[in-house]
DNA sequence: CTTAGGG
DNA sequence: CCCTAAG
């Protein structure tokens, strides 16, 4: 027993080793332990922001009124042009073109900057007296043209952002051909390279741009890319983000299923938290999976069929033949529900949304496809025979995410969601870990949770096509989706009487003070070191916030502590005296475990105090 | 609910 | 401090 080694190691004298302390927050540790394999987490924001740019998308495109969030995501990015920008604007420029991306003036200086001196004109000819010569503002928006003139040319390196690097071609050749432009710009309409984009004036690609080809082998890819870039440009237009993406966010919260019981709405985000613990509830599963459908290549319609609750977005994309393709662009995540007391801290909240992810995931999920809102269960029908062909209608045609079937037995206690938590009312620890233990993923599952993931992350968009045929199992026609399925991983917690809120977080810390480690050392003395409950009723009786288990670690670190060199100690010090008595009663009690402990506890306090000592233990 | 231990 | 497995 581990008692034992202790023992003994107490024995020779209490030269007990200088362990480095263990880091505090274990806990948080084992969380991201949990999560964070790899990538994991990165993935999941990654998911998850796809998500948010797929539901914006959707909707920015489906009302130009409507802000475009999207932007916000790309804010950033943005800034760093715009830097760029102001300076190069400074050595004259004097265009008026509006917004043209800087990325173009950068590919000019650099073109510029990169000639040989030999090169003449860019020698010979200042920056601003260059641009009005060759009139680059007005390139960008014959990209297209330009490139492949350009494509003709040689000896043409593209150096960084788009930046130049000449060595022999003919400068104002080059430049009447656009040269300040990659050649691998859309050619062909196709969007090859990202920064392109960077080079072209505002919008000006959402509306030049070809999309023609969007159906093709790798469109998944570039449609991604088109709606990321051209949100980029957007950006600019349209600086109050922060309140487009707060207002969007608080949209999709209201979005509740009404089975749920009640709406996210009322609830706003709740506390499900049970001393400290969090519940999440994901209500349904079957998440029907926005998609949007082109009809045209330019975008000419976008129809969303949004029910609020969709987990992702795909979009159908024309094609000759029989081919349908679908580009599923991103895949949000079920719904998270998550409660946190305003009290906590945004990192817990991060860690409790990590958590409530993991889970999510960690128990296997798999794709369904909706058709009219009724689940494809024969696998083996061709897609045209159930519908799904791109002379249809794909409107109704929609994907879900299912727990996946051998896992997640459905723990639930969904048997009265409409409960509003009383804060009041929370259960008890056990009641919390109750329902934890039927929500989180027991160890097997989470061993799972890492392919579960990369699972998931297939779904996203430019990973390629999503697979709708899936291997046949049985066969049945377009069933009605069972109520049960959608709640299949609706974790809420619900025969547990809520609790204090407050105690949702952990509790705060409340050092012992040197005199409770006084009464603490007293009693263990007394008492020994294995009736905690003693103990507390002893020396804690009226300290509520000390459980016995408090006393018991307290007793633990203090034995750490009196073990370790006072250099190594922290917090407020306790008197060496008390950490000598400390390893005495230590070590007296780990001889006299279990022979003195009922007997001290029958006796008279007084003379058991300190008299087992003396007597019983020689240190 | 308590203990005993690991986190 | 938290969480749990065991009594």
């Amino acid at each position: 027993m581990v008692f034992k080694r202790k023992l003994d190691c107490l024995s020779v004298g209490f030269d007990f080793p200088n362990i480095p302390r263990a880091p505090r927050s274990c806990r948080r540790k084992v969380l991201n332990k949990r999560i964070d394999h790899d990538d994991d987490n990165t993935q999941i924001c990654a998911i998850d922001l796809l998500a948010l740019a797929g539901k914006i998308l959707q909707e920015s495109e489906s009302s130009s009124a409507s802000s475009n969030a999207f932007e916000e995501i790309k804010q950033e990015k943005v800034e760093n042009c715009k830097t760029i920008k102001s300076e190069s604007s400074d050595q004259g420029n004097s265009v008026s073109k509006p917004t043209y991306d800087i990325s173009t003036e950068k590919c000019v200086v650099n073109s510029c900057f990169s000639f040989p001196d030999s090169d003449g004109v860019l020698e010979r000819t200042p920056m601003s007296d260059y641009k009005k010569i060759h009139g680059l503002m007005d390139v960008g928006c014959e990209n297209k043209n330009v490139n492949n003139g350009f494509e003709q040319g040689e000896a043409t390196d593209r150096v960084g952002d788009g930046g130049l690097v000449t060595d022999t071609c003919n400068l104002e050749d080059a430049t009447a051909l656009g040269l300040q432009f990659p050649k691998s710009v859309c050619v062909g309409g196709d969007l090859k390279s990202p920064s392109t984009l960077d080079m072209t004036p505002n919008g000006s690609y959402a509306r030049h741009g070809n999309h023609t080809n969007l159906g093709r082998k790798d469109d998944d890819e570039k449609f991604y890319s088109y709606h990321k870039l051209s949100n980029k440009f957007k950006s600019y237009r349209s600086p109050t983000i922060r309140r487009i993406r707060k207002s969007m966010s608080s949209k999709y919260w209201k979005q509740v299923p009404k089975d749920f019981g009640y709406s996210r709405a009322d609830v706003g985000v709740k506390t499900l938290y049970r001393k400290r613990k969090s519940c999440y509830g994901y209500n349904a599963w079957q998440r029907e999976i926005i998609y949007k459908r082109r009809r045209s290549p330019d975008r000419s319609s976008v129809v969303t069929s949004d029910g609020g609750l969709s987990s992702g977005s795909v979009s159908k994309l024309p094609k000759k033949g029989d081919t349908v393709k679908l580009s599923i662009k991103s895949f949000r995540i079920p719904e998270l529900f998550i409660e946190v007391p305003e009290t906590a801290t945004v990192g817990s909240l991060k860690r409790t949304v990590m958590e409530a992810v993991s889970v999510l995931l960690s128990g296997g999920i798999r794709v369904g496809v909706l058709m009219h809102g009724k689940k494809v269960r024969d696998e083996r029908k061709t897609l045209s025979q159930t519908g799904i062909s791109c002379d249809e209608n794909l409107d109704n045609l929609g994907f879900t995410l299912e727990p996946s079937p051998s896992k997640v037995p459905l723990p639930l206690c969904s048997e009265d969601p409409a409960v509003p938590t009383d804060p009041t009312s929370l259960s008890e620890r056990s009641a919390a870990s109750h329902m934890l233990d039927s929500g989180i993923p027991h160890a097997d599952d989470v061993i799972d949770s890492r392919n579960i993931v990369d699972s998931n992350l297939e779904l996203v968009p430019y990973q390629g096509d999503i697979s709708v045929d899936e291997p046949s199992s049985d066969s049945k026609e377009l069933v009605p989706l069972p109520e049960l399925e959608v709640k299949a991983l609706a974790i809420v917690p619900l025969n547990q009487k809520p609790k204090r809120t407050e105690l949702a977080q952990r509790r705060t810390r409340r050092p012992f003070s040197v005199t409770e480690v006084e009464a603490l050392v007293q009693a263990v003395e007394e008492l020994g070191t294995g009736r905690w409950r003693d103990v507390k009723l002893r020396a804690f009786e009226d300290a509520d916030h000390r459980t016995y288990v408090d006393l018991k670690d307290k007793w633990k670190t203090l034995v750490h502590t009196a073990s370790i060199s006072p250099q190594q100690r922290r917090g407020e010090p306790v008197p060496q005296e008390l950490l000598d008595r400390v390893l005495r009663a230590y070590g007296y009690w780990s001889q006299h475990q279990g022979k003195h402990q009922a007997r001290g506890a029958s006796k008279d306090p007084d003379m058991n105090r300190g008299g087992a000592f003396e007597s019983g233990v020689s240190v």
